[in-house]
RNA sequence: GGUCGGGUAGCUCAGUUGGUAGAGCAGCGGACUGAAAAUCCGCGUGCCGAGGGUUCAAGUCCCCCUCCGACCA
């Protein structure tokens, strides 16, 4: 099947124009999509023909010791260099902050040798920190006091009386805000705390500019195509011993984690673990929570009018590569 | 062959004395500025097995056919 660049993405969708680049800039190349698309391969194929290095945009992929379940590419195929794998142990936090600083670090290193950055990964949040002008306030501890004891209050008052807090604090954020969503209520009142507000921060993005040129291109797979891959590859990686993964994590203090335990893969292997259900059990419901993340990943990106979509349901790595980097030499021209 | 039970959403099932149907799960859509594989919000998607009858009105009552299950031969 001939693989083919459609003109648009999404109806309506405005291209990446060249114009719209500076003369001089030369953009990082970001392939996005969901769970299971193909990006990894295609990302490394890209990178062999155009002088590229990978930077990894994956908010668990950055964790020590967490291989198979998060799809880590193993080190034997990674063929080129790659960033962003490894950076932390399970136990510690990390955040889109910390990547952007540290993707943004690569990307100028990369290009400082001649190379081309090729950011690729499903987390859309992560991937936007760097290449869009998204601001945190600086300084900020990640295990933060101020967060502590309002998930305190929230485990003594409930969600609403925190949000009523929020109300009293912030009324402009805390209407932006459902009162169910009390992480984004803690987040909120902390930024308070930070001397900034939520809502400001909400009305910037609207008007948001790039702060990295880049060139984004997503990879579509058919919805049914898409789940029948992700169940295919959660069989794997339990035959590539993701349980013996996780056996080893819990004995090297993984439950500690903020982060890094939320994983899909991981929660629900160590709920079999702890013979709170079957092994069986387990992998059906880490199929059904990677269909459910890939579903809210495609939801993210289709937002996003910038990205090239490709359809990549019936393209090898070869194929979707070769079409990214026929699009990227045409507009260096 | 006979008797009984059942056939309602993708699945498991509810459905009052008749008033053109609703739960759970699954699914779908969306939001997103230091936890984002997280967190949150929204949406029933239906030839009620087929046909006929009674009735102003049938998922519901009657007849017949059909399919599934159990039991009896």
């Amino acid at each position: 099947m001939e693989p083919t660049l459609p003109q648009g993405g999404p109806a309506g969708a405005k291209c990446f124009d060249e114009s719209d680049l500076p003369f001089d800039a030369r953009p990082v190349i970001v392939i996005v999509g969901p769970t299971a698309s193909g990006k990894s391969a295609c990302a490394i194929e890209v990178a062999k023909r155009l002088g590229g290095e990978v930077i990894s945009a994956d908010s668990m992929q950055v964790y020590r010791g967490m291989d198979i379940g998060t799809g880590k590419v193993p080190p034997s195929e990674r063929r080129v260099p790659h960033w962003g794998l490894d950076l932390v142990d399970p136990g510690q936090p990390y955040s889109a902050a910390l990547f952007q600083a540290y993707a943004r670090e690569r990307i100028s290193d990369i290009f400082s040798r001649g190379k081309v950055p090729i950011l690729c990964g499903g987390t859309g949040f992560y991937v936007r920190a760097v290449i869009d002008d998204y601001q945190f306030p600086a300084g900020e501890q990640l295990d933060n006091p101020v967060r502590e004891s309002y998930n305190r209050m929230l485990e003594e008052r409930g969600a609403l009386a925190l949000w009523q807090e929020l109300q009293r604090l912030d009324p402009e954020s805390a209407q932006v805000i459902h009162p169910n969503n009390s992480k984004r209520v803690v987040r909120a009142l902390e930024l308070l705390e930070a001397g900034e507000s939520y809502s400001r921060q909400k009305e910037a993005l609207s008007d948001i500019g790039e702060a990295i040129p880049a060139l984004q291109f997503g990879l579509s797979v058919e919805r049914k195509v898409l789940y029948d891959r992700i169940d295919r590859r959660v069989e794997d990686m339990v035959a590539e011993g993701l349980v013996g993964e996780v056996e080893g994590l819990l004995s090297a203090g993984f439950r500690e984690g903020l982060c890094a335990p939320q994983a899909i893969g991981y929660k629900e292997v160590v709920a079999a673990l702890e013979g709170r259900c079957s092994l069986d059990e387990a992998m059906a419901a880490v199929q059904q929570a990677s269909r459910r993340y890939a579903k809210r990943q495609i939801s993210w990106f289709k937002r996003d009018r910038r990205i090239y979509w490709i359809e990549a349901t019936y393209c090898s790595a070869e194929q979707t590569a070769g079409l990214i980097v026929e699009k990227v030499r045409g507009l260096a021209v």
